[in-house]
DNA sequence: AGTATACACGAACAGGTGTTCTGTGTCAAG
DNA sequence: CTTGACACAGAACACCTGTTCGTGTATACT
């Protein structure tokens, strides 16, 4: 559930300015020109609402650079109504609109203990706590997924660095080749492993092509989920 | 009448970063981003030049602001060439008319050879061939975006594996920071690091925590994109 | 009543950023 | 050889600029 306010006139008038300037300057203004173009004396007020309409989506900032400013696409087309393009991909696009997966971000990953689902369960979430992805990007059944954020260095194993996004799966079995979530009792750790049954016992490989994989009991592993994609977001 | 002497080597690649930061960023750099992008260590120098290339008339200055300077349409004229090149991108922006983006997958990426795009350039593609992503998963501009498949193993030390998907952006200029596709000319290979500027230097830091970053001539690296995200897929 | 949220203001801070000054070396003309 | 224009380096300075903190004021909801 999204709450978008509409725009308050002082936005409207920032976004006016801001795409005016840059028509006008070839570049974005700063925090104090705005504010003077839009009689607001505090530069953290302008900075606030600036925040906003990046919420909106309107424009993106990049942090700690001056100028750093930039309206998106969807602010443009409130100036520039002449720019419309190829009309015939809009109809693929408008199907596939719906297609739209969120997944909820629900926790974090780490080493040293199991997942932590939020005790609520899946329940409502924030829109800073969804992510989206195209339900043409996961194969499979697209119920029960969540996604959770890698917290620490104990996975480069896996080729999963800290701060990447693992998209999961609930699921407390797995079959041969898939990649899990498991959770080692014995050494009270967490990994992710592609997983294959061998007897009773349990074959984990990581995802490193350079190491080893290697064999645990199957009573002492728990599969908390399978992964369906990692995805990992640079700077 | 003036004697208009012809552009030193420095001139013409301070003019060519300007260029292509601006086409990058949507706002002109700094004097200290010229500078290290140039190798120029001295603020006063960038300034001398510039100076120059403003009596030139190839660019326009804004005295006593921050990232006040602008191309003229004569400078723009050189590099006119590549500046359609960008243009024939914006079909990719055009279908990213909702919120959902479609890159189109171009090609693959591996050690031994610059990143291949097609000769055709960017136009039209089969659906297939089409990697669909939620814009709200992709910050910066949604211009100039394409996706390659990583083959091979050589890229596991900037985590990331065989078969895995690189969403980019085509930038010949980098910030420090920004994880970028480098063609290193001394060895004939395409990483994918880390990028900072030290100096004349290029700092290269892989992702792999446990590695250590190493240096390079600024001139024997190559941005050739930066990457926005790393996809992999598990079965 | 109290609590939460959205919005606004002003001040202060740290680092970014253009400018300026002094000095050094090169090279061709006088 | 001397001179002066040209190109460059380094440091210092003053202002610019984004960020953050504390505070205040409405409005809506419990």
């Amino acid at each position: 559930m999204k709450k978008s306010r509409p725009l308050s006139d002082r936005q409207k008038g920032m976004l006016k300015y801001i795409w005016s300037y840059v028509n006008d300057n070839g570049r974005p203004p700063t925090i104090r020109e705005i504010g003077s173009a839009v009689n607001i004396s505090s530069t953290s007020v302008v900075n606030y609402n600036l925040q906003k309409l990046s919420e909106k989506g309107l424009l993106e900032r990049d942090a700690e650079v001056s100028r750093g400013l930039r309206l998106t696409e969807q602010a443009m087309s409130m100036y520039e109504s002449a720019k419309e393009a190829v009309v015939g991909t809009k109809t693929a696009v408008a199907e596939a609109v719906g297609s739209l997966l969120r997944i909820p971000l629900v926790g974090s990953i780490a080493a040293g203990k199991p997942i932590d689902l939020p005790d609520t369960g899946y329940g409502i979430y924030d829109d800073e706590d969804m992510v989206e992805l195209s339900s043409a990007m996961i194969s499979g059944r697209k119920d029960g997924l969540f996604a959770l954020r890698v917290k620490g260095d104990s996975m480069i194993d896996a080729m999963v660095n800290d701060g990447d996004m693992v998209v999961m799966r609930e699921q407390k079995t797995a079959e041969n080749g898939q990649m899990v979530a498991v959770w080692l009792k014995k050494d009270d750790t967490t990994t992710l492993k592609y997983f294959a049954h061998e007897g009773n016992r349990v074959k984990l490989t990581p995802a490193n092509p350079t190491m080893e994989p290697f064999y645990v009991n199957a009573k002492d592993v728990e599969v908390q989920g399978r992964v369906i994609m990692v995805v990992r977001q640079t700077p």
